[in-house]
DNA sequence: TGCTCGATAATTTGATCAAAAGTGCCGTGA
DNA sequence: TCACGGCACTTTTGATCAAATTATCGAGCA
């Protein structure tokens, strides 16, 4: 009975809600996570909330304690230097191989979202502009046929979201600065070089924004 | 009883075990690995070792088929392109922070580790080779205070660790070079750059070597 | 021979339970 | 007041079982 429901296992939807919760700064940095904690959030038993957990402890978006304790990371600049040093690697790689891929049906996607990006920012919208921004840059990534640099990306993401809810809800969504039209206007043009450029630059815009977050 | 085993948890024994399995080629590409296997093999219950499934999965050490099979992926030149562009950023970089910490204590267990690759190399020992070659990097990169580029650096050495295997089965270990003389020589010189192109060398000395086996 | 269909076997998945380990609270005594 | 120890509660961990899913293999049929 019930044919509809989805055909991925609980591990699965568990694991996909917890990515979303602390891509889209639903949790805070230091929060503590519970097995028991997680399954009944999806009200499910205990075993799928345990390999979700470790999942995304060896994506390094949780991390167990010394104890037994799990817990979102909190941001240093030292992991903020290692996070930017690899984003700026993987990501306009990501985005220059997606220009040979890109249709335009991917390009209108991409505009689409990207005013949802603005909206979010004129309407202060910190859980909007997260989850757009977010699937900006991942709808971009997914058209370049490069799955391990896109794990490898969203694995950093998934390091910087509580800290990017931080910094927004700290300092407002106003100064936002992004340059996806600069991006999807070399998309358009099929200007590898270009689009490499406007990716390194909204990273390197992004990442400095973070940094007021860091401690030590 | 038994008050001197390890304190850590079975899944993590499991986990450590399967990783040096792969780390070191002793499983081969496309081989199919199950949950009760792996829970024979160290003699636990299931739930253990689907916990260290789940995690190798998550750092790309195995890979779920459309199926709900789990597999050591078998190489192409694609993936080869990416794991090499985050190599030559990744572990040059660590070699290089290393630098500042590195001690005379280090540069003997070094030099150790590198007489330990050459006896490999000259004894035909392909597992002996990927183990001591394994260690010689990762004590280096251990040093390097910077715990997200080295887990970066694990989950891709994961990745090669088979392939690497049926490489220098293949074509033996005579044709192994590397660069690891040059490295301790610019270690012991505190000398961060020559340090940094020593590792860049061995890299791609070592990913063109991988790339006799990429298929398609 | 080649093919489909169905039954059996193997495997994954998720719930549940008991044991181990950790945390925190509260009262006693100096 | 404060240190210390005991006790209850929470949480993790691992084993086990049932259900669901998938693979495998063989019989029947054109």
């Amino acid at each position: 009975m019930t044919v509809l429901i989805s055909k991925k296992p609980e591990h699965e939807t568990i694991y996909l809600r917890v990515k979303e919760m602390i891509l889209f700064g639903e949790v805070v940095p230091g929060q503590p996570v519970t097995i028991h904690g997680l399954a009944d959030l999806i009200g499910t038993g205990v075993t799928p909330a345990r390999e979700a957990i470790r999942r995304l402890t060896a994506e390094g978006a949780l991390v167990t304690l010394e104890n037994r304790r799990i817990a979102v990371p909190a941001m240093t600049t030292r992991r903020l230097q290692q996070i930017e040093l690899v984003r700026l690697t993987v990501e306009p790689e990501l985005a220059e191989a997606a220009v040979a891929y890109v249709s335009q049906n991917d390009i209108n996607e991409l505009e689409r979202l990207d005013s949802l990006v603005d909206d979010a920012i004129k309407g202060g919208d910190i859980r909007g502009y997260l989850e757009a921004n977010y699937r900006f840059h991942f709808h971009l990534y997914h058209l370049a046929d490069a799955g391990i640099l896109r794990r490898i990306a969203e694995s950093l993401w998934l390091r910087v979201g509580p800290s990017l809810r931080v910094v927004c809800g700290r300092y407002g969504t106003a100064n936002l600065v992004d340059h996806h039209r600069a991006a999807i206007q070399a998309l358009r043009q099929g200007d590898a070089q270009k689009t490499r450029e406007a990716m390194t630059q909204d990273i390197r815009q992004g990442m400095g924004f973070i940094q007021q977050t860091a401690t030590d």
